[in-house]
DNA sequence: TCCGAAGTAGACAGACCGGTCTACATTAAA
DNA sequence: TTTAATGTAGACCGGTCTGTCTACTTCGGA
């Protein structure tokens, strides 16, 4: 338990540790480089010169690779799906891979110092409205965190339905972690699962 | 039920509309101008010169009233604040002021045609690192939800731990209506609900 | 070696951003 | 009537934003 699997799965490599080795392709570094920005400033406060300026790539490679700031943001959205899931999974599996696990894994996460909340709730409220396919990728996400919610759970019971109401108990302690009480969110959400199972065992 | 109390509320009346009649003070419109663009588009987004120009005021005067653009993120938080509990409050003693009150309160809100989330969350994700009164005008925000929840449950529980978890499940269906499954949202919220209530029969 | 893909440096454009300022007009209270 | 508070019109500032472009270099594969 000392080594978190979140750090070695979801820190985006600072790009100069990584520049006295092989160097990964402008591409790769421009997607890491608008992750930890986008992720930690917000994605209209990070304008794309800050990015080309961090990646160490010029605006004709960034162009090259990412024809609007609207692509790269799609293209955020989905690296981190990719990376968070992996992560999610990896960590499930530490402790139990059970409907149980989830409270230490979410611990976890809150406790690593990047932690910002959800990135596609995130990206939702800013900017829901002027690109709905952020809207749709967070759908899609949230889809998946059910799936693998799912598998948690026993045969012997309505996955789907107990694995939406795990999934929204899990945003519930997100955003409430995100705003700066962590503590309570892993509280608020064993009652919610102690619920769950609750419920679950009446049925 | 024709005549939702949300419309009463929380929308801000037009600006043309009013004018026909008394025109508020250019302090409230600005507030109001700035809390529709900023709820409905994101805050930075919405240029100060926007909000200007639907609020029909000058630059002097809306620098008058706010000295910056982040005194009025503010001034639209606590706004945002005062109405929606107000709203909330009234909503609940409509449906009958307990806890099964709220899935039909998170309903009628959701079917606004204005609805975008909760407004501390979406600024949260979006300003949350740039401005930490944001995150500390959401956490009071989110403590006073608790106490109106808190009132409405019965004495003989834990009306603190159950309030939290209640509010936490509200949160999560909140998001989930905002990326657009708000009939999932209102399934998954009363399951977590009914989850809440089996516990408390235990206790 | 040649060629195309990918990369570099850096300048440029128009629009938008938050904020400052002058000069003048209106309103309400003393 | 006078004065202070409040409001108007509009110009201005420096900085930032997203995106376009020229000229040149490097790299890898045929």
């Amino acid at each position: 338990m000392e080594r978190s699997v979140y750090h070695v799965m979801m820190d985006t490599p600072s790009n100069s540790a990584v520049m006295d080795q092989t160097k990964p392709p402008a591409r790769e570094r421009i997607l890491r480089t608008a992750h930890t920005l986008f992720y930690r400033e917000g994605i209209r406060s990070t304008g794309v010169d800050r990015i080309i300026a961090e990646a160490g790539v010029t605006k004709v490679t960034f162009y090259r690779h990412f024809p609007s700031k609207n692509d790269l943001i799609l293209a955020f959205l989905d690296y981190r799906h990719r990376i968070w899931i992996s992560w999610f999974q990896d960590a499930l599996r530490k402790y139990g891979n059970n409907l149980l696990a989830i409270a230490p894994v979410l611990q976890e996460w809150f406790a690593n110092s990047a932690f910002r909340g959800c990135a596609f709730i995130n990206a939702l409220g800013e900017m829901g409205s002027s690109m709905p396919e952020v809207a749709q990728r967070t759908m899609q996400h949230k889809a998946e965190l059910r799936e693998v919610i799912d598998g948690l759970l026993p045969e012997n019971c309505d996955r789907e339905g107990l694995a939406g109401a795990v999934a929204m108990a899990i945003d519930g302690a997100v955003v409430r972690a995100a705003w700066g009480e962590p503590a309570e969110a892993i509280h608020g959400f064993k009652q919610l699962i102690e619920g769950m199972r609750c419920l679950k065992a009446q049925t």
